[in-house]
DNA sequence: AATTGACTCAATCAAGCGTTTGATTAAGGT
DNA sequence: ACCTTAATCAAACGCTTGATTGAGTCAATT
């Protein structure tokens, strides 16, 4: 609690303060996306910045809010930006927008772009899977609110799909989405280097068709799920509109 | 390495042997697979196990002893299992197989069934993020046998798909698996408790159909991937058969 | 019944962890 | 010149980690 740095860092008057930070920053992203949350720790964290370890806590209070600092400073931009993309897809000429479109302004920002690249990406992947009940919940906090509003986009481009269909495929696009983020090199060691999944790029042309075709499958009917019977008033009507 | 029981525990003469054995692998099954292979301590182990620390070394040799043979003992199951329904979708009268089947194949062996269920569908979601090099490796060496099978019947299945486009979708088919296992509570919190991603047999049903749809989808173009030039002599041959 | 050997136990080890402390430096305001 | 404030530093804190030890337990074999 002694250092007050972290409430107020954008009124800091010292500039070696935002140097230090920023170098703390970078180094943790890295580490913490290479080594994971736990896996890498704060001494390698300093020593990898040239900084002595109670600037961690001087500036962020603790690992934790460190993390939390080195989220937030990609994922707000991220947000920003794939709400601007479903401005721009609404904006087109095509109504409703097209699917892919749709698909391509969910994933580009976090997959590309100058927004800690393959990096963070592999970092939010490790959280997403790592996650402690803590980290779930820093997730969700920063994520959910731009999540609504594509799901809200993806049901006005496909009229005909019941919401718990649309939510399931919502779910696997995540998955897709982040175990490419998460696994460079596994396809390599698939394909004889045929692919190359830190290639973001790549890996996006490929996987906002694909992505594409899966939402426009028919819808499951409720024969279907025939071992967990469902409430039917309960799920017809999703709430997930705040 | 003073624990010997590690390499020939299968002709062990004292019944008590596998019994802690046993429990001490269903105990690290599910601390791994809820907190994580750093998170979960070898002490929190053994006092779930109700077992003594040294029996871990015992029986095991070390951590990473101890989380191959968590890892072994469902995955060998789980890859004969997945074989021999590819052999059935082989055996079926549909030439060559329905997509769908062989999908299924794949995903249900290790999503449902008695092979350590959903949580060693956590653990496993969690080594392939959470993964370090060894981890990697451990998964990797267990894991690709059955997958180039796939691939090839995968390929039978889809004649026109080029080995690239398969790779890259057989690479997200594993993605929404992993994320789906490891992710229970995710849609809910999404959806207003409308799906129960834990609920493994409904995943599945919504799973086979998106993913069967995308594997369908049309091939990308060449000149879609215009930012980085692959090599044509060497991306049009997979040596992906070993 | 004695002996053997598989197995368990409490105690302990060095190493590493996140965090805290109190002193030190440098710059700005008055 | 003095005081405040921001920032950095070396050193140490208490604790947990994975691993090891040597004595002890107990069932099976002889």
């Amino acid at each position: 609690m002694t250092g007050v740095a972290a409430e107020n860092a954008d009124l800091a008057i010292d500039p070696r303060g935002e140097a230090t930070r920023t170098r703390i920053l970078d180094s943790a992203e890295y580490l913490f996306s290479e080594h994971g949350i736990n896996g890498a720790s704060l001494r390698a964290i300093v020593a990898h910045a040239g900084v002595n370890t109670a600037a961690v806590h001087y500036h962020f209070g603790s690992k934790k809010g460190l993390l939390e600092a080195v989220f937030a400073r990609r994922i707000i931009p991220i947000a920003e930006e794939r709400l601007k993309l479903l401005a721009e897809c609404r904006d087109s000429d095509r109504r409703p927008p097209l699917l892919e479109q749709i698909i391509a302004a969910f994933l580009e920002p976090g997959m590309r772009g100058s927004h800690g690249g393959a990096t963070f990406a592999r970092l939010r992947a490790r959280m997403a899977a790592d996650a402690s009940d803590e980290t779930r919940s820093l997730m969700a906090r920063y994520f959910d609110r731009s999540s609504a509003q594509f799901l809200a986009a993806l049901a006005n481009a496909l009229p005909h799909l019941p919401p718990r269909d649309l939510h399931w495929r919502f779910h696997f696009m995540l998955g897709t989405m982040v175990y490419t983020m998460a696994n460079p090199g596994r396809i390599q060691a698939l394909t004889g280097d045929a692919c190359d999944p830190s290639d973001m790029d790549a890996a996006l042309a490929y996987l906002v068709p694909f992505l594409a075709q899966g939402f426009q499958a028919d819808p499951i009917p409720d024969a279907t799920i025939n071992l967990k019977p469902v409430d039917k008033t309960e799920t017809s009507k999703p709430n997930g509109e705040n």
